[in-house]
DNA sequence: GAGTGGTCTAGACCACTCA
DNA sequence: GAGTGGTCTAGACCACTCC
């Protein structure tokens, strides 16, 4: 039933597929579905939210991505159990993902300088050696303890700059990227592993030298797939990084 | 135009949209799309291929969770960059991580014995502390050297087990799961962190006591979200971690 | 066999990008 | 304004699960 009246309205709204998968997701947070419980059927949800199967089906397939929800061929949809609703598997910013923890985040700005790119780094970013850059030394904390050091080389568009009091006023280098800058990262591309605390890593996070710390590399693309930043980060062992593996692509 | 005359040999076949799946995948592998190459437009490749237009997105929609290509509003499809094509968002097993990047798995059995589940183990797994389960110990090998410690905690179905020899011939745990007792792993919490090496691990692994390790606490559900095992693994720091992370949930 | 999700179609209109 | 992807519909049939 294409065409009704409210045009006007639908524009600046959400797709529908999205508002139904608010009103699903809402629905299971506040445990109207408890962990493996079936969900309506996909022709009775149609038919309940007036919206055609399709639209159901979009609205699920969201929701499955986040972990929130199920489907089995054959037998039904069922609401996640809560540890795997938890678990979100999309990156937040060391800030959000605080957070959501329910901890306070924080940083102290150890060094933004402009610097040139070494050829490790420009080779990384697709860059050439020499190549403007912005470089940013954090210490990010939690609850006011030191957890991790990030090291970030930015790549920036000409002519755009970061600066101090901004970033401090933000607390978080991707909201600033997205409202400030307008650069929209899209994809990250990460290694992470083990490595031993040098002496003025362990000086900065408050740990003997030679603890280990979990060692993350990342490399964050735009919009458009240009690298845009290139950051190691160092993590004392409290510090858990925590994600969701779905469809195993075994077979 | 349904009811067309190969019934009999679409049913043995795979879905149409994955079929034009892989043949973009090639496509692209092949580098007849180079870096943030436009592909045909949608209504092209439905044209193209004679499927519905749908099924061309559903195709791309593939192709985009992994990390193939990547869509842009109003400005078409882009075969994506090879270093986001190359990193799988999804889990391998140890065995194909490592043949996917090129080298020879390997284990050896440290143990594989049945247990009672102490009360950590069981609240992971959602049983009652007691609760039969299989303790599997092992030594991974890459290229022949040791690289990780696995220390698996197996809920198996009643009266199902798994014996040394059959483990041993399969080499991969999971593949022996899905092949051998019809357990389908569908999801996996991951805890990641750093950890110092003790004595013990230090000994398999070959390397000093206190060296950094890359520690890594992942539950297994199965496809019902039942949790069918605990694992903590070790890994040396040489051993790398792979992710990629897609659609930044700034916003 | 009844009920479920999975695939596929054909067509319409909207929202965005870029010249 | 022409071209692109994004949303939505209504209906058909297939594949799977479970009684």
């Amino acid at each position: 039933m294409p065409n009704t009246s409210d045009d006007k309205r639908r524009a600046a709204e959400m797709p529908l597929y999205r508002r139904l998968a608010a009103t699903l997701q809402q629905e299971i947070e506040r445990g109207r579905y408890t962990a493996n419980a079936p969900l309506p059927a996909e022709r009775e949800l149609a038919a309940s939210f007036s919206v055609s199967r399709d639209t159901v089906r979009k609205a699920i397939r969201l929701l499955e991505e986040q972990g929130v929800l199920y489907s089995d061929h054959g037998r039904g949809t069922f609401a996640a159990p809560e540890a795997v609703r938890q678990m979100s598997r999309f990156l937040d910013s060391f800030t959000d993902d605080a957070l959501k923890r329910g901890g306070v985040p924080g940083q102290r700005i150890l060094g933004l300088d402009a610097v040139a790119a070494d050829m490790a780094v420009a080779s990384l970013l697709h860059l050439e050696a020499g190549a403007p850059l912005l470089r940013l030394r954090r210490l990010r904390l939690l609850n006011g303890t030191p957890v991790g050091l990030q090291d970030s080389w930015l790549h920036l568009p000409a002519g755009q700059t970061i600066r101090r009091q901004q970033l401090e006023a933000k607390g978080s280098l991707y909201r600033l990227l997205v409202e400030d800058l307008d650069l929209h990262p899209s994809e990250c591309l990460e290694s992470l592993s083990a490595t031993a605390a040098g002496e003025d890593e362990a000086g900065l996070l408050g740990v003997p030298a030679g603890s280990p710390l979990l060692a993350c590399e990342r490399i964050t693309l735009s919009d458009r797939r240009q690298p845009i930043e290139y950051c190691e980060m160092r993590y004392v062992p409290s510090y858990r990084y925590k994600t969701r593996i779905n469809k195993w692509s075994l077979g």
